[in-house]
DNA sequence: GGCAACTGGTAAATCGTTTATCTTGATACC
DNA sequence: GGTATCAAGATAAACGATTTACCAGTTGCC
């Protein structure tokens, strides 16, 4: 590879002003013959700056490293897109590094983190290997963005609006008649669990609606949305109506109704949060909240470029587009009550 | 972030000894008392090598590259995870890359492949975008592994006996009574769609069956597998069992059947190529065959890595764990003939 | 006692960029 | 005519680590 001494031996110029004009120093002064020929030396040669010189030099990587639970979950894959578009678009590039190992093998931490192969860290706080890897990571130089949540003021995170969009849910089953809904909730203490159990609870009592004693852990995979629901329709007066915290819950909750022979959307209503292409491959197809996930990585990798820049900590509420109800086959107008 | 002159000065002696000692340099004669210094120093310190400078010195940045098309396929997903693990335990990191930009943007291209941030690529060919990469950086001196296909001579690949598994999947099918079998072709010209079909071909042949003339394109995606499934089902005589070449066209073609009213699997068994989590949620649970999926990330790295340490393009089938049928209930004994 | 071999390191040269500070000849100003 | 300014680059010092070559004492051997 033409390191950018050549092109400058070549252009008949130091390696000073090859750098200065193309990373475009406005304190330099060229001749318009002599940056002409720079330019096409540099072009003839195909040069491209060292990725390791620049960042040792500049003390700064240039790049972004995310840190990544199951990239089975669609919902995250969303997300990755829109931080790998934005990561792109400003000439940075993404890192990925699977949040259990920055968690549990230091050596993987170090090497990361502190070697200094990334700028910025996003993660999604959820369990407790990423809360380790929060701790660890706060404790160094290294700014950290966390995704899909509302945090207090030392951290910074943005998060998309969940508790409105719990509302829309809620008040999508209470428009079809509903009023006995159940809500399961998504697991872990975090603004993604408080927002979208207040939306319900919100959505519920506007509309003169019980909502206590009917809320149960769904979690956050099809295994723990199916037990969850398994056990609502063993119960004496099943509900008529589930609303699930999270997209994975709502699939497992499908299954469990099908397992159970409750037909839905006939005996009961699901509607799940967020949205991923098997929700219209499922029986019947899972109507869901859309949220702009694609749109929160985007400003994940923006804030976090603010951060690495010095900027102060910020929490961002990603609220355009506005969340969306996509009704599908799920949700169906409330069986005539039983009492 | 302490440095390793820092280090060598607190303990008294050169950066050399230290850069030694800590890569276990094998002509490196030290004292154990001053190695017990040295190293209590960088503990102390907690000393890690700043990556830009080593990636500069030993013309080598650890990372690897992963170009991805589609994160929402959980076919990636697998590889992915593969991937991600092995690297780390050899101690580099993943830096992901959207193929169509790597393909379309030429600064991207330049940056993240002649810029060396990368070692080394890895890549599934599919679609125009990623031959485009395969021949960009073919004239690069970073070497690729193209990932699940079989390749010839001057590449090098890892592929999984796609021939092998879709006999399997055949087999199950004929075993079941099935004669009219019909086969969702996986789009492209590359070895996964002809080893499919070819053990389609095979399994039918050696059942004395007739493979002609009941190949569609089934594609990559739930749509596209919905369309085939539909059109052959608007057939004169559709078949009773249908191969899926790929997963999603499998789930797919489960919900043409079901939106064109043909129960699964008593009038139609599908079976599909790949496991996922969600083939237990569509419904009928699908039947797939799995295949070594995670070993497959895992033996492109190790590939990769030989090959960048000079080792010559090489060729790996992943052929342990070997293929699994995974039965569930889209597949069934056929119907009684027509005829 | 002379030479070789070993011990336990040291010195210095990179790797490719960036950037603050100089230099040098020409022009302008008063 | 002396000085200040300016155009157009040149110089050189980092950034932090790795690696090759080398060296001063000390032992060992015959």
């Amino acid at each position: 590879m033409a390191t950018i001494v050549e092109v400058a031996r070549q252009a008949g110029v130091t390696a000073s002003v090859v750098s200065r004009l193309l990373n475009g120093d406005p304190t330099l002064r060229i001749r318009a013959e002599t940056r002409d020929r720079v330019l096409a030396v540099a072009a003839a040669l195909d040069y491209t700056p060292n990725h390791a010189a620049r960042a040792l030099r500049r003390a700064r990587a240039g790049t972004l490293g995310l840190a990544v639970h199951d990239l089975h979950n669609p919902v995250y894959a969303e997300i990755i897109a829109g931080a790998e578009a934005e990561a792109r678009e400003r000439g940075s590039v993404l890192l990925v590094a699977d949040v259990n190992s920055l968690a549990s093998d230091d050596e993987t931490f170090r090497r990361v983190v502190q070697g200094g192969a990334i700028d910025g860290l996003m993660l999604q706080r959820d369990g407790d290997a990423s809360d380790k890897v929060v701790a660890r990571v706060a404790g160094s130089r290294v700014p950290v963005v966390i995704l899909n949540e509302r945090v207090r003021s030392p951290l910074s995170g943005v998060a998309v609006d969940d508790r409105r969009a719990a509302m829309l849910a809620t008040r999508h089953l209470i428009a079809l008649g509903h009023r006995d809904i159940a809500y399961l909730q998504v697991s872990g203490s975090n603004s993604r669990a408080r927002d979208r159990r207040a939306g319900w609870q919100a959505a519920m009592r506007d509309a003169g609606l019980d909502a206590t004693g009917r809320m149960v852990v769904g979690g956050v995979r099809p295994e723990t949305g199916y037990r969850a629901m398994t056990d609502l329709l063993a119960a004496h007066t099943p509900p008529t109506a589930v609303f699930a915290g999270t997209l994975l819950a709502g699939v497992g909750a499908l299954t469990a109704a099908r397992d159970a022979g409750v037909s839905v959307p006939a005996r009961l209503s699901v509607i799940g949060f967020h949205d991923g292409w098997f929700a219209e491959h499922v029986y019947p197809a899972l109507t869901v909240v859309r949220l702009p996930l694609r749109e929160l990585g985007r400003q994940a990798v923006r804030l976090l470029a603010r951060r690495i820049d010095g900027a102060e900590a910020e929490q961002i509420l990603v609220s355009s587009p506005e969340p969306e109800l996509v009704p599908r086959g799920s949700t169906g107008p409330a069986p005539a009550r039983r009492g």
